[in-house]
DNA sequence: ACGTTACTTTCTAAAGC
DNA sequence: GCTTTAAAAAGTAACGT
């Protein structure tokens, strides 16, 4: 079986965060006080934060209706943690449409390529044009691709993290091409 | 047509200013770090470059003189590190750190990582080491290098670490606190770096 | 010299300063 | 640009014991 093929069945989606949208505008104030755990401070952030544990989500809740959730394990867990957020709002008392559009809006994922890399080679190779690697800073290097549209921070354990993806595939994609072009360069 | 003219006048008085000002602020800098006049030099190119480039825009004048002085002791082969320039700087270490590789980029600087041989000879000067145990840590940095020790370590620490080992081997001890200081790394770091080269490299250490 | 916590980097939406 | 949320990677730092 090829390296690329090994290294994706290492990926593990980590964190998703979506975006969607109850009809109705939201009295905070309100909510927050009908709410146990919900956390509001419109001094230092115009949103409401509350979270669920099972699925481990954090949920931030806008006075326009809209609702950012973040910290999902999977697109799955992503509806089953907004439908108890709406129950919830429900039970407060506010109209939920319970079957609202959700946006996956980003996906951060793990993988591992399986052997040490050499970033400074890997730096060079890939183009120092197209890299950010200052290990004064952060130990990893960040590789900013097109296609797909993500960005991949490649450490020197060979492990990775792929971000800025909507779709699982686009992980997928991104772990393909790393494979495909450290081998070219004879650099995994 | 007059006004044309008097803008032209204005934009470019304000252009001077504010260059004649990141120009004190870079000999300023370069002044509190004791550097020589060829980086001041190189990071004065480096700024008009940015300028040229309109890479000021949204930025202020001491983040990105800031960065340019940074980016020219690279290019000279002597880094300061981010600590070290924000020290003399008004502007935050993250600061100078995003500024850095947005004009880096910007400007296709293509520096590469900094090396942490290249912090020897000033490391070692502060320590009063000789030049036997400056040769010596940077040998033991090139193995490291080329057994792939480096690869995401902070730069400093791991050539704080090759003269800690560097020091010892030579007879000419010097404690990790003391390189610790004059390397601005923890002496944790210290410890962690100097025990995976000893090891890896197969030098061992008798204290 | 441990252990723990926490900060660095990347991404993304939200409303408002 | 900032503020807040979540998450991983690995290195470094700063606490306390």
């Amino acid at each position: 079986m090829s390296k690329a093929e090994e290294a994706k069945k290492t990926i593990t989606i980590e964190n998703v965060v979506a975006s969607t949208a109850i009809g109705q505008e939201i009295d905070l104030k309100s909510v927050t006080l009908a709410l146990e755990g919900a956390d509001y401070d419109p001094e230092q952030f115009p949103g409401l934060v509350y979270r669920t544990k099972d699925p481990k989500t954090a949920a931030l809740i806008f006075r326009s209706g809209k609702i950012v959730c973040t910290g999902a394990k999977s697109i799955e867990d992503v509806d089953r943690g907004l439908k108890k957020v709406f129950k919830k709002m429900d039970s407060v008392g506010i109209k939920v449409d319970q079957n609202p559009e959700i946006t996956v809006q980003n996906i951060v994922a793990s993988a591992d390529l399986g052997s040490v890399l050499n970033l400074n080679a890997i730096a060079i190779g890939l183009g120092l044009e197209n890299i950010e690697y200052e290990p004064e800073q952060f130990p990893g290097l960040v590789y900013r691709l097109d296609h797909p549209k993500v960005v991949v921070l490649l450490f020197g354990s060979g492990k990775l993290v792929v971000t800025g993806g909507k779709k699982p595939k686009d992980a997928e994609e991104a772990v393909d091409r790393i494979v495909k072009e450290l081998e070219g360069l004879a650099l995994l | 047509r007059l006004r044309k003219w008097q803008r032209r006048i204005r934009v470019s008085n304000a252009t001077e200013r504010n260059l004649a000002f990141a120009l004190s602020e870079l000999d300023r800098m370069a002044s509190a770090l004791g550097l020589p006049r060829n980086i001041r030099e190189t990071s004065a190119v480096v700024y008009r470059k940015a300028v040229t480039k309109n890479l000021i825009r949204g930025r202020s004048i001491e983040g990105v003189a800031a960065a340019a002085l940074y980016a020219a002791c690279r290019q000279n082969g002597v880094p300061r590190t981010l600590d070290e320039i924000a020290e003399v700087s008004r502007v935050s270490r993250k600061e100078i750190g995003r500024t850095y590789r947005f004009i880096s980029r910007e400007l296709g600087l293509k520096l590469m990582p900094t090396s942490p041989i290249d912090y020897v000879p000033r490391f070692c000067s502060g320590l009063s080491l000789k030049g036997e145990v400056q040769s010596r840590a940077v040998e033991i940095l090139r193995q490291a290098a080329e057994k792939e020790l480096t690869s995401g370590r902070g730069p400093t620490g791991v050539a704080a670490a090759a003269i800690y080992i560097s020091s010892i081997l030579c007879g000419e001890r010097r404690t990790q606190r003391e390189v610790a200081n004059v390397a601005g790394v923890t002496e944790v770091t210290i410890r962690n770096r100097y025990k995976e080269l000893a090891e890896e490299l197969d030098i061992e250490i008798i204290l």
